[in-house]
DNA sequence: CGTGTTTCTGACCGTTTGGTCAAACTCAAT
DNA sequence: ATTGAGTTTGACCAAACGGTCAGAAACACG
């Protein structure tokens, strides 16, 4: 009955379990695409199960997203004011991409959310991210008043560092169809492009 | 019963309209999400009727997606090897962009395809947009073996170009939810930054 | 006009889907 | 061992889905 806080170890385990599940489906085929039933299997557990645990699809859905804006949030938390301003950004654009690498599922659910309209977040947008970007702008746009970094519209700056990193992620399909790597060698490729990229862009002359 | 190519005036512009609905609804919702009903509703026709004209609903996203390929690529195709070099790259990410504003239906059916695993447009990209990448690829190369601009994995070079301006089609609810611009004033800052930000990266010191 | 073809539709079908429920099973604590 | 709460499931349901079909309506053309 209550979904709030898990209290018990078996309830502690399936609903991990289910989460589990669920991102690997949700972030394949879409809220839509999905069905209970392949999450439950993906689970290991019946769908009877899975809804004694979640009250809805929507509902795992939705604590799938509010539980990722953070995670997602953090690097940019740490995006800091007294540093070093090039090397700030470039440490943060290197974090996205390992987050790219390591958390590709989580990005495909966030990227097939925005792409359809985010009708499940966009408070969340509107709200805790919006502000987050602003005060981080202000950062930005205070270094280059400083003439620190170049002159670059500092919201759009972040837009494409997002841009840059997620696309290794979300498009990962299609990076791979293109290179053909063996392994996972076109990260590094990218990090190096990345960090070389930004640097030249943004230290001033 | 040939839908190859359409004959009659009536079958012209009933192919049109249902093509026109399910570019609307299957990049707002994904294949799996959108509905035979939401685009026989949005082409102004009977369910029954789209299917006299297309034999599924499969059908009608494939016919989308082969005949958006050739338009996705024609930028790149205008990359001139005989051109200035940083301004044949800031052409294409302003033409690039331009597709963003006025083709993001386009893009988030793309986009759409891609991230849930491209099943049905893997080979294009392993074929058509794989050689062409390689050829132009290896133009970029050209210019940076002389010196024409900095050194920068070319294929990276590409791969960011497409995430920044596809961005702002794919993540348009973000973008308008971070600056809530009254119209599309943040597409000229777009271009003014994009611009700006590949001209500095890309310029030899 | 008549007639053959193209276009259109209401009714229908089998399957899949999200979700329910009563009953059975498991488990921890007395 | 009993008990009561927590957990699991097979059977089931209504709605939505992609698709079919026979026949009606609209059209083109002599």
């Amino acid at each position: 009955m209550n979904h709030m806080r898990p209290k018990t170890r078996i309830q502690k385990k399936n609903t991990k379990a289910i989460l589990d599940a669920a991102l690997v489906v949700f972030s394949q085929a879409g809220f839509r695409g999905a069905t209970l039933d392949q999450i439950a299997k993906t689970a290991g557990l019946s769908k009877p199960n899975l809804l004694y645990y979640f009250p809805s699809k929507e509902a795992i859905h939705v604590e799938l997203l509010s539980g990722l804006m953070e995670v997602w949030l953090a690097p940019l938390h740490g995006l800091d004011a007294n540093g070093e301003p090039v090397e700030e950004i470039v440490k943060y654009v290197l974090r996205k991409l390992e987050m790219a690498r390591n958390l590709s599922r989580e990005s495909r659910l966030f990227a097939n959310e925005i792409i359809q309209g985010a009708p499940r977040i966009i408070d969340q947008i509107q709200g805790e991210l919006r502000d987050l970007v602003m005060e981080k702008s202000a950062i930005i746009q205070g270094w280059l008043d400083a003439g620190k970094i170049t002159a670059l519209d500092p919201n759009h700056l972040l837009f494409s560092i997002w841009a840059t990193t997620q696309h290794y992620a979300d498009f990962d399909v299609q990076v791979r169809g293109i290179l053909q790597p063996v392994k996972d060698e076109h990260f590094t490729d990218a990090a190096v492009f990345l960090e070389q990229f930004y640097r030249r862009a943004l230290t001033p002359a």
